[in-house]
DNA sequence: CAGATTTTGTGGAATATGCCACAGAATTTG
DNA sequence: CAAATTCTGTGGCATATTCCACAAAATCTG
């Protein structure tokens, strides 16, 4: 077994260092500097792009985004290329000046920043801190953030607070996340994020679940609502055998977002 | 002469869109996506380059590393040495227990990080973002947050739901940031954020200003409170004049934090 | 409307990178 | 010490990108 200290290791720690102070690094210029071969570099990139702590770039790789908390950032590197398609495809459904309500969550987040880069005017109700930072745009947006109790682990506020809030509002569309998607519905690990979800889903004219297809069929403790209360899921992928019947039986309509393309079936 | 508003700064502006979403884009998708040749997309990144809006790479571009907002960023940068010595001053006031309401801004967000590092169990009320973010731990601390309209500049939430929210609260101690501080009393910039600091002040038994000392005499758009209001002052340097006259007059405890040591000076 | 200016597309040669497979080197393991 | 495993370098070929120069197209100006 190879100790976690040999040459290797101590290469891709310098090509981590040299991505902090530049942002981005050539796979040729990093090889002449360490001595190695193109290749060897290449392999390093790779690995550390399996890990979540580069990007790779063609020629190179890019640091990661910093700024955020730790875990939260970890869980947006999971899937990039599977977020973002679930966030295009979502972006379509939102027609100017809507008012949208979006839970706390890596993949909503992705959702909203790429709602904020498309610019289009919306007045937006959310409980997640990174939701809320992604509009920066304050003369094209209208943020209201939930009150309630802050959960560093999930950068956003939970609790009675949050949900009588949202009580006082309604909106066009919702948008939420889960940690699974059963033929009973969502499924959810937290149980205060559970009373969010249901409280926004009450709360929306069109309600719309954003969730990548590695949580199909994965059951959580909790189930936030059955099928029949979602009037739209966005995946990255199509469902297969009983989700797909139960999705139609319920009249819910499903947006596939796929790496560009965006393709929608309605039952 | 140009207007600025053709296909190229449409174009451009979805570069940077995309470049919001992931860490790098190709000119060859680029190209694709916008339908346009690689060498319009190669042109639009290089002029972009020129305005250090994206950073260049081989066969792309990448966005700067960005996380904070810039302005919050710099003006954390300002003065750390500065904001540390006051910030560990004004943890000294805090005892284990206490509700403690803190202000949103860059020098009681300082402050805040430090009452996490003491780890001194305390519920915490505030309506910034990089405040509440401070508290990671949610075994030691409770961190509520208050609703409000979002704004991006300071990183937090401002307006009539945040001061009729924070007026169900009593907290033992509060503490509260300003742009300036003159004989009249702390003065502030933003009419929203004024009326936060004022709410916070009026519900808190002890109600505590974090200043620096660059800000004092300075006088901005309006002022806070009088100087009676407040219950201490934690600066990095004592006042002199008519500044410090009028504290004593009305009673303010000044503490000074300069680097390290910690002195107080009670009238 | 015509001329001037800017913007964009095209083609081709030079250069760079990606990927694959295999062999040699280094390291670990028993 | 020898076998096994892991790591690294090399060579070749397919593919991508850059850069340049020039022409076509779009846009602005008077």
């Amino acid at each position: 077994m190879m100790l976690p200290d040999g040459k290797k290791t101590a290469r891709q720690r310098l090509i981590i260092a040299e991505l902090a102070l530049s942002p981005t690094v050539r796979t040729s210029a990093l090889a002449q500097q360490l001595g190695v071969s193109t290749e060897t570099v290449r392999r390093d990139i790779e690995e550390l792009t399996r890990q979540g702590l580069v990007s790779r770039t063609y020629g190179g790789a890019t640091g990661r985004q910093v700024g955020m908390q730790p875990e939260f950032a970890n869980r947006e590197e999971e899937a990039v290329a599977e977020r973002d398609a679930i966030a295009w495809a979502a972006v379509a459904l939102v027609r100017p000046g809507d008012v949208v309500m979006i839970d706390s969550g890596s993949t909503t987040a992705r959702f909203a920043q790429a709602l904020a880069a498309r610019e289009v005017p919306v007045t937006v109700i959310t409980n997640g801190f990174a939701v809320a930072g992604a509009f920066r745009r304050n003369d094209l947006f209208r943020v209201m953030v939930c009150p309630g109790q802050f959960i560093a682990r999930e950068q956003g506020v939970y609790g009675s607070e949050t949900c009588s809030f949202l009580q006082r509002f309604f909106a066009d569309i919702a948008f939420i996340g889960a940690s699974g998607l059963t033929d009973e519905g969502p499924t959810e690990v937290e149980t205060e994020a559970c009373a969010v979800k249901r409280t926004m889903l009450a709360r929306a004219e069109r309600r719309i679940l954003l969730i990548d297809f590695s949580k199909f069929h994965r059951r959580h403790f909790e189930v936030v609502c059955p099928l029949s209360v979602l009037s739209d899921i966005v995946a990255d992928r199509v469902p297969e055998g009983t989700l797909a019947e139960r999705l139609s039986e319920n009249g819910v309509t499903f947006h596939a977002g796929i790496s560009g393309e965006t393709a929608t079936s309605t039952p």
